[in-house]
DNA sequence: GAATAATCGAGACGGTACGTCCTGTCTTCAA
DNA sequence: TTGAAGACAGGACGTACCGTCTCGATTATTC
């Protein structure tokens, strides 16, 4: 697959293409989205400030490209033993998120800024990255009430936009998130155990 | 207080002052607040550009001011009877909240984005802003701790940020918020009655 | 002649040419050499960029060449009879070349101007372009001396350079040049009629 | 006179302004005025690049500006005692300007060139610059009919375009100007004495 | 009342970044 | 080997803002 290679012309050089991307990173990373410039990656990257141009339609563009590109592989849920409740997962999974956020946490600020002033982007940066990172809460949520963790009349999408929004929340506030708080969340969100009625799965 | 008129001097033109923070607000809602400038501002008051930098250090400092200068009045409770139970009260207030969202939701990403690049922005903002707002909640829900409507084990900051978490993220993530959502949120909080024990108010 | 087509490979497609110099000179025509760019060239050809760069060295290069391959006939002496006098013949010239301008001055201009930033191209418009036409002149005047038309001490250099001047400059400071300019230079020329001495030609 | 600050805001910069147009010059003449930048003016001026946009429109502009600046004072006829013929101060005003051309007519023919893809550039150029130039013989001319130097059916008009005309033709072209073509040209013009009929001043 | 001092409208200035455009070179596939 | 297509390095362009500054004019307080 992906065998794109019969457009005519000179192929892009996608090696100067993974050094703008890893330049950018590098620089949003150290400098804060704002305060990096087209300009700039393409130095960092050794490459001409066109290249950018050719590739990318903007620098909000780029870097949620690079973003992409580094996190691809990343939209997992942490290696918990099926066996845990889904309690434990998702506090295990929201520790794990949180441990990302302490070292880039300023990353994903940039972008929720950027997308605020871009409709666009919002809608690349909503479906490519925030939807896959909420439907995996979504269904650990399904899967909870199936099992009767949750009580049936629990709003899955609801829980997890609270769930999602509250760590957004601290975080846009520029406050601290820990593994505190990933126990809190969870604490509430399974308050009481399961449902008032017999769980479905232990007749 | 703030006796500072016996300094000689032209004194300053509060009118000029009113008429900017008038302008900021209406170039911000129809622009946002990255596509508005100084200089736009500036002439849309009718007043020179220095005059802005002679009250405010910043674009931000500015509209966060002309914002706390339009909604000073506005950080209540709706006009909801004090006979409603608190679950009751969360909803109205959500409802109001999401009501004010629906036409001015843009200001606020806007300002939520501006405060990600800036620190000193984000302290005032969230100082200013946004906690009197969480407290509101933070306070209804240890009411309800009190009366038995959320058990004595719920964590009203917690679930504070969860709440307001929940609207920010659709508003950031570009989506609708209407009054089914607050209803949905509130279901969640106070979602199968009271605390396990008997509830403190109902002998 | 030029017997070059035993080299290997796929041979110059002498169509796509033609048709670059047509479009050459169509857009010089319509927006003036400055305004022309190669790849707007090459692009109203229907041709590669490339193209264009395997078979000349620059924009002045493909022009110019555009140029000669249009006007190459057309360095003649306009249909007068020889038993005109060099006076009348002089005249004839000049009125054809001035009518010629008149719908194409503006390439005359473009391409003087396109001379005096670049030696070669320079050069290159002199040997081809302008010299041809001088020597016409040029050896008009010789005649005009031998049959006594013009005295034995006129410099037929110095009268052409300032006969082909005379229209330069006006064409260069935008002015309109007609039939009218033609009857002048050539009786400023001609002034007086023959020299003071006898013809030489009339016993 | 000149009374020109009554405008509001803070007044040009009359020092930097100079030094821009100084350093145009300086550009201009040692490196062609196409390969000189705006940046590269700003730079050797040690102004700001905008500074530039602020006063002039284009580069055109600015370094029309700038010899105007330089050659406002030296429209002039060279210093021949008016005793002489016209003839012989034709000759000498040739000859200055030639001396002149000899190290500066690089920029004389930039100048021209920039004029042909320019309308406005090109008539502000003739209006200022060639013109007054061109009045200057022309009025020469005109005398040299009255004091019977040339004859009465001299059309000093035309001579004066051929007289401007063959050198602008000969710089346009890269050829050498010297005394030795001054000398030629004054000779053409005045070819052959006075009119036929009686000298005006020689009873 | 005159001197002093801060403000205001206006706008130039140094500076930074932007996104576009063009040039000449290069690298691919297909003819 | 050429042609079509198009990416690449490099560099100028003109625009847009920013924050600072310098004017003349205005308006208070202080002497």
């Amino acid at each position: 697959m992906e065998r794109e290679r019969n457009r005519a012309g000179r192929p892009r050089n996608e090696v100067a293409i993974a050094a703008v991307r890893k330049a950018a990173m590098r620089l949003v990373r150290s400098q804060g989205y704002r305060n990096v410039t087209i300009a700039a990656i393409a130095q960092e990257a050794g490459v001409a400030r066109q290249t950018l141009y050719n590739r990318w339609t903007a620098k909000a563009d780029l870097v949620l490209d690079a973003i992409f590109a580094e996190t691809a592989r990343s939209v997992d849920l942490p290696p918990v033993p099926e066996s845990c409740t889904c309690s434990e997962r998702l506090e295990a999974f929201l520790t794990s998120v949180f441990a990302h956020l302490a070292s880039d946490g300023g990353t994903l600020r940039s972008l929720i800024a950027a997308a605020q002033e871009d409709g666009e982007f919002c809608a690349a940066f909503r479906e490519r990255f925030v939807l896959p990172r909420e439907l995996l809460v979504t269904r650990l949520l399904i899967e909870a009430k199936l099992v009767g963790e949750l009580p049936h009349d629990a709003d899955p999408e609801t829980l997890s936009a609270m769930i999602h929004g509250a760590f957004w929340y601290r975080l846009l506030n520029g406050l601290q998130i820990d593994a505190t708080f990933s126990h809190a969340i969870t604490a509430m969100v399974f308050a009481r155990g399961p449902s008032k009625s017999e769980p479905l799965n232990h007749p």
